[in-house]
DNA sequence: ATGCGGCATGGTATCGATACCATAAGCAAC
DNA sequence: GTTGCTTATGGTATCGATACCATGCCGCAT
């Protein structure tokens, strides 16, 4: 900066001004200096800058996974709107596992980021304080927590569960299967499996029927498939399938087709998440999407105009049956 | 860091010693100084640390889209790595735009990164003059570009088209379509069809049969299921489509079930990609599968060990060709 | 002529860490 | 006893920007 501010004949704190607020710099003033960063390609610090200032310009994001693409529409709408307010975004994962999210959090910490965004759910009792100690703000996303940690984006996944199994109960199924809604770790899957189960029970329809994930288990189409051979063979009268994730619906309608078993009419398929290749164009499955993008855009929107800094804000966003040729 | 330092009646920098290199201070003081750091949830601020040690501790990551999936295993391979060495991940989007990339590379820049990754295929002169001018080193990645930047971790694009249309030609196929290789600025798949057409030629079937991606084509199931009715109009002898990508492949495939064209007895269907639904317990398609998740590590293990400050490293890591049911 | 306010610009301290050099103590070798 | 080496620690300058206050100039009202 100093060697741009000697090229152009003034301070370097005019250079500064130059970059951060032009109008409040002559223009023949703001011409030279402009020159002069172009003639030596300088580019500000932001390090230094952040320093000075206190704001890094840096927004944090813990996601649970970066491995499958459930988040990718909403990093895509937060990134967006956060460069366009000159802010980056710094990215992580935490697998599912509270440990690592510490482990995450105190990290980003350590960048002074201007904001947080947790997909994850389970919080430790140390991530809480370190959180409350450092002052800045928290958006949860991607659910609605039942002791948020400050800001909210998110659905409900019970909701969700319930209006997926209510949908197809009124459609005449009466012995469904929830596959793969149990892993400790998932409380998305299994808040949806919660909201199945309620629906079951208010339409009097006995106990539910989950199949469960085992440990080395991904919510992947193998596992669906899998998951739809064991539900037959322990329930005969099996008439739907509700899956905790689109991609293991895919597993099960696929597995459902090459066993001849016909879809929807002997075997009703249903999914969560509104994957691409759930769509009418491709597999036409039945599912309840979720606003992904619009997520990532409304935290954007909270941590980039901060209302009030005591009340955190509650964003229910709300979710979709797509109701196609599956169910 | 003062405060810390005061605690535990010591100079900040043994506090500093304590944090980074543990094993130069004396256990006793030690063991003072983190009790210290503990009590008061002393989190180091790495932007200070970054300014005075000229290292930030972040790679920067520029991805051509976030939207869809494609890179998450690449991310997801990188951002491990760099995690286990203390570096963090700083990602932004192109949208396959050199204008935005050149805004982006801008940007990255400023916050000192220790490495950059690039995923975008065109740069335009000015981002070659920055990148030279800050000697960052450079991943490029998913491709292998004919001017490279710096280092390359990635695989040819056109030999992968070429191998699977070599494929399908010996297993018989005469009349092959390429649906949507033909954005400008997608030159990953531009170079898949330049394979396909190559390969074409050699076996002596003749010109291409490319479908067009209209500009707002995103190369997704719609898209596929559209082109495969318009190559068959144009095309009536039409044994076998490759598709630019998964998705596209998974639009088409349905699309020919649902009008009751048999596959692959009737129509080959092909992609490229490794989309986990293209798996067998899914729907079983035939594709070239990219090593993802290695490409992520391979380049942070460049970046985080420059073995050489001359030689750029170029590294091919090739592609799978899965033959499965489609083809 | 004086004083006041607004505009454009500059000077200096500061953000919170690390680099670099200095210092002090302990110990072995000559 | 001196030198030299190692180990443990501290002091000070510095990284590159911004915050805050100061300054000089101009025009205009009094």
């Amino acid at each position: 900066m100093g060697e741009v501010a000697a090229r152009a004949e003034v301070g370097k704190i005019t250079v500064s001004r130059v970059i951060r607020t032009p109008d409040k710099v002559a223009p023949e003033t703001r011409r030279r200096v402009q020159a002069a960063i172009r003639e030596l390609g300088y580019v500000p610090d932001r390090t230094a800058g952040a320093l000075s200032s206190m704001r890094s310009g840096v927004i944090g994001a813990l996601v649970s996974t970066l491995g499958d693409s459930v988040f990718a529409s909403t990093i895509d709408g937060l990134s967006q709107r956060l460069r366009g307010a000159g802010h980056e975004l710094l990215l992580t994962s935490t697998d599912y596992d509270p440990a690592l999210e510490e482990e995450a959090v105190r990290t980003l910490l350590g960048r002074r980021p201007d904001g947080l965004v947790l997909t994850s759910t389970a919080h430790t009792a140390d991530v809480r304080r370190m959180l409350a100690a450092s002052r800045v703000p928290v958006v949860e996303i991607w659910q609605m927590p039942d002791d948020p940690v400050g800001h909210v984006v998110g659905f409900s996944n019970r909701a969700a569960g319930h209006a997926l199994t209510e949908y197809l109960i009124g459609s005449g199924r009466r012995a469904i299967a929830f596959l793969g809604g149990d892993r400790p770790n998932d409380s998305r899957g299994r808040r949806r499996a919660e909201g199945y189960a309620a629906a079951l029970e208010a339409a009097g329809l006995g106990a539910p029927r989950p199949v469960s994930r085992g440990a080395g288990d991904l919510p992947n189409a193998e596992f669906g498939a899998r998951a739809l051979r064991e539900a037959r063979v322990r329930w005969p009268d099996l008439d739907a399938v509700i899956c905790v994730s689109d991609p293991v619906a895919v597993g099960a309608l696929c597995e459902a087709r090459r066993t001849g078993l016909s879809v929807p009419d002997g075997l009703a398929v249903a999914g969560f998440g509104g994957l691409e290749v759930a769509s009418e164009a491709a597999l036409d499955l039945t599912t309840v999407a979720f606003p992904g993008a619009e997520i990532g855009r409304r935290t954007a929107e909270i941590l980039l105009h901060p209302r009030d800094h005591t009340a955190p804000q509650i964003v229910d966003l709300g979710f979709r049956l797509i109701r196609r040729a599956t169910a």
